[in-house]
DNA sequence: ATTAAAATTTAGACAAATCTAAAAATTATT
DNA sequence: AATAATTTTTAGATTTGTCTAAATTTTAAT
């Protein structure tokens, strides 16, 4: 498999766990930023390899093989951002786009040694699931900090954007995974947040809360 | 710069520490099993972008600028080697494949960490060099355990085949780096050496004595 | 010093992945 | 339901790295 055909199987498994439907020629190249002609020649690629259903003018979904080959491609970008962060001292505004780079490489023995390594974690740093050897994902509940009760109690578990300036602004405001969160006003007019966060008040604005995930 | 770039450069690099001549095309085409037209090819795109002095029929060797390229790539190669041998537990003859891809992998930041995390190792798994952020490289002395005299106390300090058959042999009879050899006999028919490793006598070939460095 | 052999380069072709521009199919709008 | 707008596909071109086969240059041998 190539770093192009694992790229756009990454790619469209992402875009099906947002969107529960058929993927759309254009969706995949407006994410890819690439053109929808090429993105066209690839779903018959990948298609003739088994990797995805595809019907012409009717969008893709990935087949078991397909799905099972983007997990793996996750597992590894995973893992190696829990390894960038934990054993590297990256910060996790980093690791993405080395991270895009280690997941092509091609060795089980690696990745599962990897995996014991860093203890086999169950998210990476962004909160996101890593799945395992066998392709199985634990499933944490979550909700964005945007839907949670006035006076509700809730713990950081992730982040929704994962853009650098997102993650840094959550550093700034020492905001990390694990922090907890106390809801203790509303605006109605902005749907901005007075939260407690830790021991320390904070004002956050609804895109904020909506970038965060809580349990 | 591409991995098929890096290749070449790496390959270039390679055969002149052996070689210390102009590198001829198809000694180059040999070791990257690839055809010396193909070469030529590439020769031009590295001297067109001042990586390699080439001249047509001539050979070709690295400018300074290729000649820092490689080292960089070849640092890249054994620091990887020894992330998998000490902290993944991979054995010496299962790190070639796997480093030869991660050496592709471009971010300075990651390299240089992972040479701190490492704890600045100066010899790869192998006994080889590894070149600092600066491309400079601390040559340790070293012979052929072949060219000992007998009598003569060494130390293992790497080997010259890094096959797995060569490495796996070397398990076997438990030779590994920092290991010590005294020199008991020499057989004046084939070569062949008695020689006491750490405390036990072994029978070697000259092959053998001929891949192994000492100190 | 010719000729033969070997090494190297050139010319032209091919596969992979991309692109542009045009054609075809689908969806939305009046 | 017909037409307009959008989406998707096709056709053909381009780039990178490779190949084969032929031509050229260098080296070796008589």
């Amino acid at each position: 498999m190539t770093f192009s055909e694992e790229n756009y199987l990454k790619t469209i498994y992402h875009l099906t766990t947002i969107l529960e439907t058929e993927i759309s020629t254009n969706a995949i190249a407006e994410k890819m930023e690439t053109k929808a002609s090429s993105v066209t020649d690839m779903l018959k690629k990948l298609a003739e390899k088994d990797l995805v259903n595809y019907k012409k003018y009717q969008g893709v979904s990935l087949t078991e093989k397909g799905k099972l080959a983007a997990k793996m491609i996750v597992r590894k970008h995973r893992l190696w951002e829990v390894f960038l962060v934990d054993k590297l001292d990256f910060s996790w505004d980093e690791v993405h786009d080395v991270a895009e780079q280690l997941e092509h490489i091609k060795s089980e023995k690696l990745i599962n040694k990897l995996d014991d390594f860093l203890g086999n974690p169950t998210e990476d740093p962004h909160g996101d699931p890593i799945p395992d050897a066998n392709g199985t994902i634990i499933k944490i509940e979550k909700q964005l900090l945007s839907e949670i009760g006035i006076g509700k109690k809730t713990i950081c578990v992730g982040v929704k954007d994962t853009s650098p300036e997102f993650l840094q602004y959550l550093d700034k405001q020492k905001i990390a995974l694990g922090s907890t969160f106390k809801i203790l006003e509303k605006e109605i007019f902005d749907d901005s947040l007075l939260v407690e966060v830790d021991a320390k008040e904070l004002t956050i604005s609804h895109k904020i809360a909506n970038n965060l995930f809580v349990h």
